[in-house]
DNA sequence: AACTTTGGAAACCGGTTGGTTGCATATATA
DNA sequence: TATATATGCAACCAACCGGTTTCCAAAGTT
């Protein structure tokens, strides 16, 4: 029952969902539409997806909409930002020897 | 057997390899001590961040050193920017609130 | 009130995962 | 050469995952 966000990211349905629900919110049969699966299944990957917060609903009678919590994918640019600064200090790294070759 | 990075950091223990090997190469004996498991439950860790690129091998004698492929971490980054788009334009769609209330 | 639509929950199933234990191989070292 | 060290691989196991089927409740529609 441990939901974290990276273990949610993981499967590619649950990604798909992701970026589907993006821009504008959706009800799960419409969203169920766009994949070849039962509406259950995707009911189950919405579940996972709210109880670690990254997608939140909006009841309206008896449809429910489904919208990306945006705010909480930042957390997985942060987790990156620690190797972000690897791979700019290496251009860094790679920009000095060059400075230096060419002196 | 198919890896995909989004499933490779799907599990705690290999973000935290990936942390721990980001900066200098280092043996699975080495990285085993770090955590508080078995060295073959690393081996397997190691196996999978292979399978999917993440991490390279270099023998030295009878060691094996693994250490980061950093290029292989912009792929997240990669699949994030869809979002970054979103989150900064809601950024500027709230500054131009912010501006017309002002006036 | 009876029917339809929307969506969640439970039970089940086969495949995968992460871990352990035991074994094999290759490289040092005595 | 015999021994110790470093590592990978296979077999096994309990837990989990993603999917289906079935059922139930709530909200519209007739």
């Amino acid at each position: 029952m441990r939901r974290d966000i990276f273990q949610a990211i993981a499967d590619p349905t649950r990604r798909a969902i992701i970026v589907l629900i993006a821009l504008q919110a959706m009800t799960p049969n419409a969203i169920a539409e766009h994949f070849d699966t039962t509406r259950q299944a995707i009911s189950k990957h919405l579940r996972i997806l709210t109880e670690c917060e990254l997608v939140k609903q909006e009841p309206q009678g008896r449809e429910i909409y489904y919208s990306l919590e945006i705010e909480k994918m930042k957390e997985i640019e942060k987790w990156l930002e620690q190797f972000k600064k690897i791979w700019e200090s290496r251009f860094n790294q790679l920009d000095n020897l060059l400075t230096t070759i060419k002196k």
